[in-house]
DNA sequence: GGAACTTTCAATTAC
DNA sequence: TGAAAGTTCC
């Protein structure tokens, strides 16, 4: 393998603790591939010994295939995941120690928010609007969130809050925890917080785990937070056999805990770490990482590094203004057609990144209809269909008895005749019981709450679960039959009846997951494993991953675009309110912003287009819409800005040629 | 309680 | 613009 100095000696350093500073492109899942080739051959190290972390699904994924392809059979046995997959991981083999029952369930973000509304409503007591509810679990989330991240309990929240805000977010923290252990549950904070408090804890778990991981590896390490360093410490611990790899330039997740300056508390933590620093791009024309760097230069910086390239100037960066965010997707779609005849590459070579997951809607449709084929990643995905989580909920209970949340979701789904009234009234048995609200459907004083018929009918519906649940060694036979007897199907189509396709579609994601959770079944993974694994995918098609066709237009956020390279890069939405985001203020908000920006600029190899509108439909409504300020801060020299009114003449003749050029080609 | 209709409201980013 | 929630009537 070809590697310079720099990252010949990241590779071969293998006694102590590394961190390296690597530059966008500059080839560091290659130093991270072939570094763990290096331990396998030349280390002494087994495979299941390597660990290597990262922050994405996708990420990891990508990694996961390149080791696989360096260090072939072997790299299959290598752990690459991500960081919440590991904690999952460790999690597993010690539930007891966290106060939780091996069937646990992991609480999504929407599952999260949903018990703290009802949380915040209960310590409200009852005068709360909707709207006002809202808003409060939404802080409420992110303020518990940043504590769990920072390994604070809710005691120590208590004590730490300054503001009536504060004291009942910690009261409601306290709430939420409490809540959640009832249903045996976790949330995605937890999966990093219960293995920390459990490695910190029992000194013998600790010794299992740090003789388990002899060498560990994390790629974006900017972006740990302090539960996510802490537990790389206790995973390495006084062996220090790890090496890190980051970039603050690409630091992007301040908003969930992320603290870039565990950059500097590494070499305090760890006196003996040795620093490699990659500057050589590998990856961009030198057009569009001088844009970058230039962009970059604006921020404040925790380590000097120069970019440089030796990959010559390529295509000037193209801006192209367009009239409003119809013709924005018009335009990106029949370039994108018109680039694949006249390139003459493959649909994967072709990427589309945005701010933020709403924008990629107009462009999917048109892709749709010029029959691209592509790949959209993050939220608006397959898991968050509502067909998709009632049948996941549906499964949840089977596993989990305790999961209100899941046992919510779908006891009236469809109607059984249980509603609100009910539902209050065993909620109120439960409480006084102090269980979840399954179980006390079995309590003695069910009665004084709840009327005769209904308790019937709660009954029913717990011994309807009871015999499927010991059906559960199928898990897809028995979510398929369950579903069926319940009349699931049926009442999808009731909800769309007036749109036979949409109803269609609905119960092909449910036949999806049913496919997918019988693939898994039957490769021997434990239903309840096979729920936990599914709550922590963004998308289904990494099981069959022989079939995975590459040919395919990636449409990303920002944020999953990171760690990937295209050749050709469009960027939409390059305005005010967008990039930056409307809700980004303060300079450090933007200076986090504008490292977005660049993070979407480096993604692009061979050429790099940016768009942006006049005005912009929200919500309905047209606005008026400003280039991004990030625009003014590009040189001028490498980039040409298309749909300006003082564009010269020459240049808008010399663009119609060539799309009529790209036309013929087509034709052809 | 359920079907058909009207009104409202929403969208930062990820595990 | 499109889904979810509210409203009316049977």
């Amino acid at each position: 393998m070809d590697l310079n100095p720099q990252q010949l000696a990241a590779v071969r350093h293998l006694h102590g603790p590394l961190l390296v500073l690597a530059g966008a492109g500059s080839g560091k899942t290659r130093v991270i591939t072939a570094k763990i080739s290096h331990l396998l051959r030349n280390g002494g190290l087994e495979p299941e010994q390597v660990f290597a972390v990262t922050f994405t699904n996708r990420a990891a994924r990508e990694m996961s295939e390149r080791v696989i392809a360096d260090a072939g059979r072997a790299g299959r046995k290598v752990s690459v995941s991500t960081f919440h997959r590991l904690g999952l991981r460790i999690i597993r083999e010690d539930p007891a120690a966290a106060g939780l029952k091996p069937g646990f369930s992991i609480f999504n973000a929407g599952d999260a928010e949903s018990l703290l509304r009802e949380l915040l409503r209960m310590h409200w007591g009852g005068e709360a609007d909707a709207t006002a509810l809202r808003d409060a679990s939404r802080a409420a989330v992110g303020t518990i969130s940043n504590w769990k991240n920072a390994l604070l309990t809710p005691e120590q929240a208590a004590a730490t809050a300054r503001s009536t805000l504060d004291r009942t977010h910690a009261a409601v923290y306290r709430d939420y925890q409490n809540h959640l252990l009832m249903s045996n549950a976790v949330d995605f904070d937890d999966l990093l917080l219960h293995p920390v408090r459990l490695l910190h804890q029992a000194a013998d778990r600790r010794a299992l785990w740090q003789a388990r991981v002899r060498y560990l590896l994390v790629d974006e390490y900017q972006d740990t937070n302090g539960a996510q360093y802490e537990l790389i410490r206790l995973l390495t611990g006084e062996r220090g056999a790890f090496t890190v790899v980051g970039d603050d330039d690409q630091s992007i997740y301040a908003w969930r805990g992320a603290r870039p300056d565990n950059l500097v508390t590494l070499s305090r933590d760890f006196p003996e770490l040795a620093v490699v620093k990659l500057e050589q791009n590998y990856r961009s024309r030198s057009n569009i990482l001088k844009s970058a760097n230039a962009l970059i230069s604006h921020n404040p910086h925790l380590f000097e590094k120069r970019l440089w390239s030796e990959r010559g100037p390529g295509d000037l960066v193209r801006i192209v203004e367009l009239d409003d965010d119809d013709a924005e997707a018009d335009r990106v779609a029949s370039e994108i057609v018109q680039q694949h005849a006249r390139r003459r590459c493959g649909w994967g070579e072709f990427a589309v990144v945005y701010r933020s997951n709403h924008q990629a809607r107009a462009l999917e449709l048109r892709l749709q209809a010029m029959k691209v084929p592509y790949r959209i990643s993050g939220g608006g995905s397959f898991f968050d269909r509502g067909e998709v989580r009632d049948a996941l909920a549906y499964y949840r209970l089977l596993v989990n008895p305790d999961d209100d949340g899941a046992l919510l979701r779908v006891i009236n789904v469809p109607r059984r005749q249980l509603g609100a009234a009910t539902l209050g009234a065993l909620q109120r048995v439960a409480n006084r019981r102090r269980s979840a609200l399954l179980p006390a459907v079995d309590a003695s004083d069910l009665a004084t709450e709840v009327g005769g018929s209904a308790a019937r009918r709660l009954i029913g519906f717990r011994d309807w679960l009871s015999h499927w649940r010991g059906q559960l060694q199928r898990p897809a036979v028995a979510l398929r039959d369950m579903l069926n007897d319940a009349g699931y199907e049926g009442w999808l189509a009731s909800l769309s009846k007036d749109d036979a396709e949409l109803a269609r579609i609905r119960w092909s994601n449910v036949e999806l997951l049913l496919a997918a959770i019988e693939r898994r079944s039957l490769a021997g993974d434990d239903p309840a494993e096979i729920l936990r694994s599914l709550a922590l995918d963004d998308s289904l098609d990494r099981d069959d991953d022989d079939e995975v066709d590459p040919e395919q237009v990636q449409l990303l956020t920002l944020h999953a675009a990171k760690g990937l390279e295209f050749a050709h890069v469009w960027l939409m939405g390059f305005e005010e309110g967008l990039l930056p985001h409307r809700n980004c203020i303060t300079d450090e908000q933007v200076a986090e912003e504008r490292r977005l920006a660049y993070v979407g600029l480096t993604r692009a190899m061979e050429s790099l287009t940016l768009t942006l509108t006049r005005k912009r439909r929200a919500r309905g409504e047209s606005r008026r819409s400003e280039p991004s300020r990030f625009l003014a801060e590009l040189p001028k020299e490498h980039y040409e800005w298309e749909g300006r009114e003082d564009e010269p003449e020459e240049r808008k003749e010399a663009r119609a040629r060539e799309s009529l050029d790209a036309l013929k080609n087509l034709l052809d």
